[in-house]
DNA sequence: TAGATTGTTAATCGATTAACAATC
DNA sequence: TAGATTGTTAATCGATTAACAATC
């Protein structure tokens, strides 16, 4: 029953599923199809059946996937019904800006705190909550159940910041700096890096004014 | 010389490179070989030459990369030494954020104007910049140069103002909405979502969980 | 049964990397 | 020249997808 490997590019589609799967349940139909379901997600049918049976999900042949119980499917692996309550190191502009931002917690990941080394930040509130000192990232984390931790400090703080996180026993951290952590096996890290990807699409134009010039490296269309 | 494709894995590895590269520079040597850039970017030697022999920049056998020579090269290809002007739209949390964060203003990427669409935001002030209406789109953006467009709306109002932003001019867009933009030839997107990013690290961590229960799929382990 | 659609095998594609001839 | 290291070929790996037998 679908034992077998989940790959990391199957995960990071999962989310895209469930948002078309949800689409689609409006309408009056109880069945859909992997291609109707894969026209939607803007990926190939074959990929999207691969990908449901790595996770054990089936459908029925000559029927598809039940809409409902493929909903609910999903939203279960992906916990979706679950909360996940987040903690944010660092109360800086991203770091406010995630604490306040509704867009998380109606998804499923409350703010539950928000930490902060500097004196001036210490004691003021953001969004509800009042900015705590990052000593009290080691009994708050266990009594706040908090699971995620985002990290939203300078590039030279991230990585004692997320040792810290580990020991207070966080498993799934938001890196939003540029620096890359260095994790034991079992702790999940994301990365988000603004700069990186403004830095990203500033070389496509570059390359795109180079190429009309005829000075540049033409590039491969992205797939 | 090198006028071969390059690909977007390749693209995303520059920025690291670049900080690689700048990183040994501070070491008083004249040249660097692959195998110490590599290891210090954390990817393979091979990848690594590869990488760079697609965007024709070379290094002399026997000897490796010109430290000084090769942070140059890596800088003009990134566009790092020249200025893209930044223009967000959306004043909500995130949209504010990104307008103050100094993460990217010294990174090249100065943030020019703010547009949203509500009266209420319309004409107050974030970090030194006025909110203007999104009617100012069209004529703003060639008029401050801007290069670079920032969607922080809503995600049904995404389309819409990708399309105005497309539509003054714009080639890149940063989309910090869950919507997946539909954009003509030439334009460049990259999609930076925060509630995906969350709901992927929160289906490790059931995995984990389920797996710990031998209830779960076990997970590949990552590359 | 006839038609539809899955689940999966086998083919394809693209990206990574080992290995090495070229050459400083 | 001997040693080092590139640039690139060829092998490997993994992911995507076409194609189809299984089956509702």
């Amino acid at each position: 029953m679908g034992d077998k490997d989940v790959s990391s590019a199957t995960v990071a589609r999962l989310p895209n599923y469930l948002r078309s799967v949800m689409d689609l349940a409006a309408e009056d139909v109880a069945n859909v199809s992997s291609d109707r379901l894969a026209n939607h997600a803007g990926v190939n049918p074959a990929t999207l059946r691969r990908d449901l049976a790595s996770l054990g999900v089936t459908g029925t042949r000559g029927v598809g996937y039940d809409i409902k119980y493929l909903t609910f499917q999903i939203s279960v692996i992906l916990g979706v019904n679950q909360e996940w309550p987040v903690a944010v190191v660092g109360a800086g502009n991203i770091g406010r800006a995630l604490t306040s931002y509704q867009g998380l917690a109606s998804r499923g990941f409350p703010v539950r705190a928000v930490f902060d080394i500097a004196e001036d930040k210490i004691g003021t509130e953001v969004s509800g909550l009042v900015v705590e000192p990052l000593s009290n990232v080691s009994h708050r984390i266990p009594e706040l159940n908090v699971t995620v931790g985002v990290i939203a400090t300078s590039a030279d703080a991230a990585q004692s910041v997320a040792q810290l996180l580990i020991d207070a026993g966080i498993q799934s951290i938001l890196n939003f700096t540029a620096d890359s952590l260095d994790v034991p096996e079992g702790v999940t890290v994301r990365r988000v890096d603004l700069a990186t990807e403004l830095q990203i699409l500033s070389f496509y134009q570059q390359r795109e004014s180079a190429v009309a010039d005829g000075t540049g490296i033409p590039l491969k269309p992205k797939p």
